[in-house]
RNA sequence: UGGCCCGUGGUGUAACGGUAGCACAGCAGAUUUUGGUUCUGUUUGUCAGGGUUCGAAUCCUUGCGGGCCAACCA
């Protein structure tokens, strides 16, 4: 094989590169456009991210700009403050759009437009009821039958119209549709509906307008005004795009053309706003950015990084078939990223005390330990030692099964980056719970400095009890317990009960009394965690981000 | 019973008529003062039948399977 032929391996192209990349070499385009589309009436979750790192991405990598285009031409289901969480997100993401537009912007140009369309009798005013329109429709088997409407002469349908504009008549007591064909096999070409009327109060426009445009009247029509190249739409839009390009084709406009790309779900989770909203709004999680949430504040919150999620929605790619991402993929990039960048933190989640019966009362040694591991301009730090420490409960057990490499009676372990330890006894409550394990220290055993020529399979991390911190720890795990709660019948049945389990008594070293909210980090041996904007001084709460990949887990369950 | 879109390991994605590859997951091993990381090896796949061709995942055809379309939602 050649190097370029190499090369060429190497780039392969998806299906959307290939389109843009033949555009580009035509000379169709000088530069590409692309837009991302949110209508503002919800948070954006994971399915959208996927959405901008395309539409951002394609840009990005062919030298052309990105808008961000709020599809608000439903003034009902439509606020300001989604508005506002939708542009903070795509930010967070990485993402700076060119321009920060509205289809309402171009409410008073769509009007004129479905004025050259009445003009040209391609559109008429239609008395008929909502129930009168889906009966004359047809179905997919049979042809739909013309409105008595739809002859009415241009003229006169430009002084309904006119009317409709003008608030003369009431909600929904006719529409305006397009005059295309009632028999056609694409049911979105039966004379749709271009304007309805809906005396509602729009977030950006106010009252001024009664009518609004219908989203196959208000977007491809967006698209061309702000001279997009490719708008990238999901797969149900296909048979849109018959509508979609004869609108710009009667009008005459800039040609932008729509391609279409499969939905890309997750696995363990839900990714439809009306099913997140049912969740928010019945207090199965405690809000848009809970963070087990497949929202981006979600994930913000959980302790994602943008540049996981990139990671994420570049490694699944982009295809037309309907498919289903592995929530590990989304792990693996999440640990990926921060094993390199997170600093390590001993934190003791379940403590259970450990007494150093040979150890001084009163001495403390400062042991050094890395911050990083994988860096090592991370630096290091110092960990008090003293005579009574706290271990995790899992890293001891009193009738240990085999190849537990931990703590048990009789058996040693090495305290990272301290000494090796001997379990000589343990204290028991009446409940015949330990609640001590008392154990001997290996003074030649020091961290760097070790003498004993002793090796021990073990490794746990530890906290001295009298330097030690409290915090809140919160543990969490995927919300479903099945890979597709979509398709249950009742999704909320299969939440998971435990995606949330709350570490009350947790201990952490004490420098993480300064942290920030958002700061990360990775503790030892359990996972990556990150600080929660419920944290308070003097007691910081962890939002378990990921754990660790646990070896030891997985050899339990083989039982 | 109509039209449209789509079928490649468990998952996702390449191969554009010429050796079915990559990643995640899984499994096995090496290294390891995180049972992490890293490294090595490895199981598993072209929906089915027919056709075109020297040669088919790729082109044609039939069937099967999945998705979308009958909102005054987007």
């Amino acid at each position: 094989m050649s190097t370029e032929n190499a090369a060429a391996a190497a780039e392969s192209l998806n299906f959307l590169e290939e389109i843009i990349e033949a555009d580009l070499a035509a000379g169709k385009h000088t530069s590409i456009l692309t837009r991302f589309p949110p209508e503002p009436n919800g948070y954006l979750h994971i399915g959208h991210a996927t959405s901008i790192c395309l539409n951002f991405g394609l840009a990005l990598k062919y030298g052309g700009k990105t808008n961000l285009r709020f599809d608000d031409t439903n003034p009902v289901t439509e606020d300001t403050e989604y508005v506002e969480s939708i542009i903070a997100d795509v930010r967070w993401l990485g993402f700076e759009p060119a321009n920060i537009l509205y289809a309402s912007d171009y409410f008073e140009q769509l009007y004129e437009w479905a004025k050259v369309l009445i003009n040209k009798g391609l559109a008429y005013v239609d008395f008929s009821s909502a129930e009168e329109i889906a009966a004359m429709k047809g179905t997919p088997t049979e042809p739909g039958r013309n409105s008595p409407y739809r002859d009415t002469a241009p003229e006169e349908n430009l002084a309904l119209f006119e009317k409709m504009k003008a608030g003369e008549f009431p909600d929904g007591h006719c529409t305006l549709r397009a005059k295309i064909d009632m028999a056609s096999p694409n049911m979105i070409m039966r004379d749709p509906l271009l304007y309805r009327i809906k005396k509602a109060h729009h977030h950006r426009t106010g009252d001024a307008w009664c009518i609004y445009p219908m989203y196959d009247w208000a977007h491809g029509q967006s698209d061309s005004i702000e001279g997009i190249t490719h708008s990238i739409c999901t797969m149900e839009f296909v048979p849109h795009r018959e509508l979609y390009d004869w609108c710009i084709n009667h009008l005459g406009i800039f040609p932008s053309k729509q391609y279409e790309f499969a939905r890309r779900n997750l696995s363990y989770a839900v990714t439809s706003k009306r099913k997140l909203k049912q969740l928010v709004e019945e207090n199965h999680v405690r809000g848009w950015d809970d963070p087990r949430m497949p929202t981006i504040s979600g994930y913000r919150r959980r302790g994602y990084t943008p540049e996981s999620i990139r990671e994420f929605c570049d490694r699944i790619g982009v295809g037309k078939r309907e498919m289903v991402a592995d929530m590990s993929l989304l792990e693996f990039c999440i640990r990926e990223d921060l094993n390199k960048r997170a600093l390590r933190r001993f934190a003791v989640l379940d403590p259970l005390k450990v007494v150093i019966t040979n150890y001084p009362e009163g001495q403390t040694e400062w042991m050094e330990t890395e911050n990083n591991p994988e860096n090592p301009d991370a630096g290091k730090r110092t960990l008090a030692f003293t005579r009574e420490l706290w271990i995790e409960r899992d890293d001891f057990m009193e009738n240990p099964p085999p190849k537990y490499f931990r703590l048990s009676p009789g058996n040693m372990v090495r305290l990272k980056s301290a000494f090796i330890i001997r379990c000589d006894s343990v204290a028991k409550d009446a409940a015949g719970i330990v609640t001590e394990v008392h154990c001997t220290y290996i003074p030649e055993s020091r961290s760097g400095q070790d003498t004993s020529g002793l090796k021990v399979q073990g490794v746990i991390h530890w906290l001295s009890a009298s330097e030690a911190v409290p915090a809140e720890v919160r543990m969490y795990d995927r919300l479903f317990q099945v890979e597709d709660p979509a398709s249950e019948e009742d999704f909320k049945s299969t939440l998971n009960p435990n995606s949330l389990r709350v570490a009350e008594n947790a201990v952490v070293e004490p420098a993480l009394l300064q942290v920030q909210p958002g700061d990360k980090f990775q503790f030892t041996r359990l996972g990556y965690f990150c600080v929660d904007p419920d944290s308070m001084p003097g007691k910081p709460v962890f939002n378990r981000t990921v754990t660790l990949k646990d070896a030891w887990a997985k050899e339990q369950k083989k039982g």
